[in-house]
Formats: structure tokens, sequence, C-alpha cells
RNA sequence: GGAGAGGUCGCAUAGUGGUUUAGUGCACCGGUCUUGAAAACCGGCAGGGUCAAAAGCCCACGAGGGUUCGAAUCCCUCCCUCUCCGCCA
């Protein structure tokens, strides 16, 4: 959400991101409903005043008097009734709008209509390090792992290796519904507790969140209106029950914990690091990534979330920060990954700024998105209310911003397709091995 | 599932129809004093809307309705929290 003031004040700015971010919302109409719902209070305000300032007088008034009052005030008081019904329904409309607003990109995000517009600007695998493909667009190409036989897809290899049985997962849990097996569960959960290590020695606070959320948790991290489809509704046998949702990642828990707080400057930032099972209904895509694992209904996330100071500097600070937490996780994994600058066309309607982190899946011949980093600036917490009070004493909303640690089994994808060996056998990446127990898993005679 | 008690500032509380522009304490912030700190004292410390801004005005005591000239206070509905009992990983 952005300030309606602001968008008063930067209707082309605004009206370009809804139109870069191809957001479905008239902006002209959102307001024409601010100017009447500002006629409207102005006009119930001053009737408001009127009552109270007769009430005020009431007592002191003669019998005869309270008598001509009480009438003059019944009027007042249907006039009220029908304003207030207006300025209900105008308020209604109003935000229901004002949740469509996208925020504005940042300056240095590219313009584009969809994933093509993505830019690629930073490359690293563990031979090469760290390759700007502007300056060495070569070099760039040789970060994808080479292999001198031919490979196979995680789905055969943790077929072979009894790691991965998407055909059961299939029966029990239908479309996209997997099992993971022995060392698969052995590495899902070393990923987890390494980056859980890893997230509380940079000083994050741990947390498993409720998943399962309140639809408030959702419109505060922006999931919905716009997202409705991707989210899993708890059926409740109780219908009088508040309806609940299954959450897609830990981010909108994290953020609702603080949601209608005012911090304080000196508390600034929070960074919080959640795990959870994460939910999607993947609606509308349902012709893509069929295969394997790679896009699924269910999975285990750590996420991190930062909320700090309303300062684009700072907030620009730590979406790097984020990001190179992320691409730690890769390094330590030894797998070739590259950064990309998010257009547009493929960003969420709340981001100021984004960056996929792409692994290096070769049954893809191809990277493939493992991590997600956005600054939302202070678009999120308008919508939870959560604010600071500033040194000076002012009150502002804070700037949150979330990024992935690490998301299991689409991991798993890169590492066993990366560490795959000739003979079918995988080598356990170094940093997984006290978890899994072995430095390669074979094939069992 | 049954019974009860509650929801007022970050926390704890006062407030049973008009003097509430919602009081007090703790915490917090600033200051005086001090070598520094503590203590004491002084001051600040409640959000939202309207407005270019300030002042003013309006709204806000879980949410929504109602009664009343007037509601934190009375009534209704809902939500949530806590306690006890039952069930349960």
């Amino acid at each position: 959400m952005l300030d309606i003031k602001f968008i008063r004040d930067n209707q082309d700015k605004v009206k370009k991101a809804i139109t870069d971010k191809k957001i479905g919302l008239d902006l002209d109409q959102l307001l024409d409903l601010d100017a009447k719902r500002r006629d409207l209070l102005t006009e119930l305000e001053s009737l408001q005043a009127t009552k109270n300032q007769a009430s005020k007088e009431f007592p002191k008034l003669s019998s005869e008097d309270k008598k001509v009052k009480l009438l003059e005030m019944k009027e007042v008081d249907t006039k009220t009734d029908a304003l207030k019904k207006q300025v209900a329904d105008v308020l209604v409309e109003y935000q229901q709008l004002m949740y469509l607003v996208p925020n504005i990109p940042s300056p240095e995000t590219p313009v584009g209509a969809d994933s093509t517009g993505n830019v690629p600007w930073r490359y690293w695998n563990t031979a090469l390090g760290v390759v700007d493909p502007t300056k060495d667009p070569e070099k760039a190409k040789e970060i994808p792992s080479k292999f001198e036989f031919e490979i196979k897809d995680h789905i055969t290899l943790g077929k072979e290796l009894d790691l991965i049985d998407t055909e059961a997962g299939v029966k029990t849990s239908g479309f996209r519904g997997y099992y993971l097996k022995n060392e698969a569960v052995l590495m899902q959960y070393g990923l987890i507790w390494l980056a859980l290590k890893k997230m509380q020695e940079k000083g994050f606070s741990l947390m498993i969140p409720p998943i399962l959320v309140r639809d408030f948790a959702l419109y505060g991290s922006g999931h919905f209106p716009a997202g409705r489809d991707e989210i899993y509704k708890i059926e409740n046998a109780d219908k009088t029950q508040e309806q609940i949702y299954l959450a897609g990642t830990s981010e909108p828990s994290l953020l609702a914990y603080y949601e209608g707080k005012t911090l304080q400057e000196k508390d600034l930032p929070i960074k919080v690091c959640g795990v959870s099972s994460c939910f999607r209904s993947e609606i509308g895509s349902y012709g893509k990534d069929t295969r394997g694992v790679y896009r699924i209904h269910e999975f285990m996330k750590v996420e991190q979330v930062v909320l700090c100071k309303a300062d684009i500097i700072e907030g620009d600070q730590w979406l790097e920060a984020m990001r190179e937490i992320a691409e730690g996780m890769l390094q330590d994994l030894k797998l070739p990954y590259r950064v990309l600058n998010i257009c547009t066309g493929d960003m969420g309607a709340g981001k100021y700024k984004m960056y996929d982190i792409e692994t290096w899946m070769p049954s893809r011949n191809d990277f493939g998105e493992t991590h997600s980093d956005s600054n939302l600036t202070d678009w999120q917490a308008r919508r939870l209310n959560i604010k600071y009070k500033t040194i000076d004493g002012k009150i502002k909303h804070v700037y949150t911003l979330n990024n992935t640690v690490i998301a299991s089994p689409r991991i798993l994808i890169a590492i066993l397709e990366n560490y795959q060996q000739k003979d079918g056998s995988i080598i356990v990446p170094e940093v997984l091995r006290p978890y899994v127990g072995k430095d390669i898993i074979k094939k069992q005679p």
C-alpha cells in the first residue's frame, strides 16, 4: 500500500508503475473515490461537530429550549446516518483499490514485460568465483557444470538411489505429490539445520511461525487480494469459524508478528528467520514443470526477513546483505548459480527491488530459481501498520525485506544433478556429510 | 465440548451516563544536579483522519450494531485472550 497523499502528488509515477507492473487498476477511479471520500468526510465532520456542541449545551437549556433542540438534533441525526452509510460504502471500495496500488519500482529495476526482461548480473561457481557477465560474457557461459558423460535428471537419480518417489507421492497426495526418502531426508534436514545455524550466526532470531494464518497476514504481506488463487483455504467443519489459510511462505507470519506495533528506532533493524512448511496451490501453472520436485504443492523453507528504518540506502544495503547470505549457502554447497535483477513485469506489486538467485540444474540445461530476494520498502508495513518512532519522535513505517535462505526439495534438484557421477552415484556435498553420514550415495546392490 | 473471568498507551491499572481535551504508576526519552552513574526533581511520552502545513475540528477505550440530546461506562451480536474441568500428540 502507498500513502494516498503520495499517490495524489505522484500520479504519473504511480501510473507508470501500474503499466510497467501490468496491474489491472484504474488509478483515476481511485482518485475520484478519494476526492469523494474527503468531501463526504468534511461534510460528516461538520455535522458531528454540531451534534457535539449541542450535547454539551443541552443540560443548561430550559425545558422549552430542550424540546426545540431535540427536534433540530433529530434532523441532524437523520442526515448523519445517511452520510455515514455513504462514507462506509465509499471506504470499502476505496480500500479495495488501495490494496491494488503497486509500489514504485527502484531506478535500478529494468522495465520489462515478463521473465525475459530480467537481467542476469552476477554469476558464480567454485572454479571461477564471481563473474560479471557484462564485462566477461564468455566466462559467464563457463559457469554451468560440465559433464563427460550423459547426465541423468533428479527424477531418475532419485528413483535409482531410492531418494525420491513421485509415483507414490502422486498416489497419496495427488498431482505434484512426492515422497522424499533416506539420504534425501537427511539432506533436507541438514540443509535446514545449516541454514538456521548460519542465520543465528548472522544475528537473526529464529522462529518457527504458524503457517495456518488469518487473512490479515496475507493482506499484509501482499499475497492477498491479488495472489488469492495461489493460497490454500482451509475448509472448516465449523463454518462459523474464521476462515484460515495455508501460507505459501513464512513471510506473512514473520511480518504479522509485528502487526500494529510501534517500534523504537534503536531496536531496528529487526532480523528474523523462519523455518516452515510452505503450501502453494500452483493454480495458473498447471502445465509448467510437471516433472519431478521443481514445482510442488508443499515444501520446506528457511526464510529471512528484515525490518529496518525507512531509508532507501539502508534498505538497499539489507537487500544486498540478504543476497550475500543466500549466495553464501550456495557457495557452501559449491553449486553454480547466477543472480538476476528482476524486471517490473516479473516482480510482485509490492516490490521496490528484487533479485532472484537461480541455481544450475543440469537436466533443465538452465538455471532454476531457488531464492528470491526483495525489498518492499514501506509497502507491506503500511498494510500491516508496522511503525517506529524515530529518535526525534517522528512516527514512520518500517521498511521490510525478505529472502530465501534455503528451500528444499527444490535445491535437492541442483545437488543431485550437479553432484552426480558417471556410475550413477551422487557425491554428498562436504557441508552435508555430517548430516547424511556418508560421502557418497550409491545404488544398493 | 462444559463453566467462569476479562479485552482502556510498550507494560500494569483507574474509570458504572455529561467536569474524560481518558487519570495514575512503571518503562522509555530529554533536562537539572553529578567527575560519571544512581537517586531526587522538572519536562516529554496514545493513534488515525481532514489540511500544503500548523492550529482547529472529527474519529478512536477488541469489532460491529443499538438505547440516549450525550456511551469507555447501559443493551445486543461477533471476535479474541485468560482460568478451571473434559478430551488429546
